[in-house]
DNA sequence: ACAAGAACAGACAGGTCTGTATACTTCAGG
DNA sequence: CCTGAAGTATACAGACCTGTCTGTTCTTGT
């Protein structure tokens, strides 16, 4: 039979496709022609899997979650062997992320700001993915500092939070250097009392 | 004689309009008839005071630096009265900012993101800003630590930083309170050493 | 072999975008 | 009174945008 809807070879070249240019250079910037036509697919291909640019967003933002995921499971996987601390783990695969080339902050909050309303399913997609890696952060945070985390925890993610935004602006991945050091001293502290 | 070409009326009532609509939809988003229709001002009349629309873009963002000098100055003074610190006051007007209506996160920022282009003289400007800005909150800093200033104010900066964008996001003013506190210990626990 | 689903190819409609061109109005200073 | 600057009004070019429509080709299960 052929394909089934979810699993097709055209669907995920779209959606890779998609994906790329979006955090490249914008939601709004690249057009449905441009996509078709880098991802080697005829529109009707692409209306037919994704009934509009918007709905095309959102499953690209979905398909993203899923390749950060990744990365950092796999980032973090390889500094843990030369830190047990996970948090220090963290870090270190923040930095990776930074350094790689066409790195351009984060994504969500890109296609956050670009839609520009809060009505917008992908802009709630965001705000969901956020607060899922909140908690994500949360439990390494945990792991480091035991019961308090609750204290510290929202801080650190207010520092990882900075930090993106600082190293894309200012085009240098030094800002993750200060939010590393500065979310050790509030572990450290809240571990102390 | 007719108003020299810095004071004119009509640049002035397109860079207050083109701000507000920047703002609120972003500049990619708003098109420059809407600027001239909500202006009221000739399509003309436009392009004789800017150029292009790069232009426009670059000269609202440095008309915006000054509203939010003005902005945080009145702010900070009026919070002064109740706190005789001023980093307690900086982030009592960050407060203020986040609840204020239609606040949508940092429009340089913002712009960056949209421009998504590190040669566009805007995104230039915003790197420029952010640097300007970090350094008004260094001396805040110094003022509440002394020397050793330099050691903290980059972390307090990202706690900024990251309040701001994950009030947007989460449509909360919340994050401040938790920038604010985690501020606050960093600046001790330097005072303190 | 054949029907049906999936993808391809490309034209097209209707709208929006930036930027230019043309012609008219208003008004102040010499 | 006349010149020139500033602003107004409007039409237009050329590009790009999303989404639709019509056909063709390829593959695969029955």
């Amino acid at each position: 039979m052929g394909r089934t809807r979810e699993t097709s070879e055209a669907r995920q070249r779209i959606l890779e496709t998609a994906d790329r240019l979006f955090y490249a250079e914008g939601v709004r910037a690249v057009g449905i022609d441009r996509i078709i036509a880098e991802a080697e697919v005829a529109k009707m291909s692409l209306y037919k899997h994704f009934p509009s640019k918007d709905d095309l967003i959102l499953a690209v933002l979905q398909y993203r979650e899923g390749k950060v995921l990744e990365f950092f499971g796999a980032a973090m996987e390889r500094h843990a062997k030369r830190t047990k601390d996970k948090l220090r783990a963290f870090f270190a695969a923040l930095k990776d992320w930074f350094e790689s080339p066409g790195f351009r902050g984060c994504a969500f909050q890109n296609a956050a700001v670009e839609l520009a309303d809060p009505t917008h399913a992908g802009t709630q997609f965001v705000k969901e993915h956020k607060r899922r890696f909140q908690a994500f952060l949360a439990g390494l945070v945990e792991e480091a500092v035991g019961k308090g985390a609750a204290k510290v925890a929202p801080a650190v993610g207010l520092l990882v939070e900075g930090a993106i935004v600082t190293a894309v602006i200012q085009g240098s991945p030094a800002a993750v250097d200060v939010a590393r050091d500065a979310a050790l001293k509030l572990v450290a502290e809240a571990k102390g009392v």
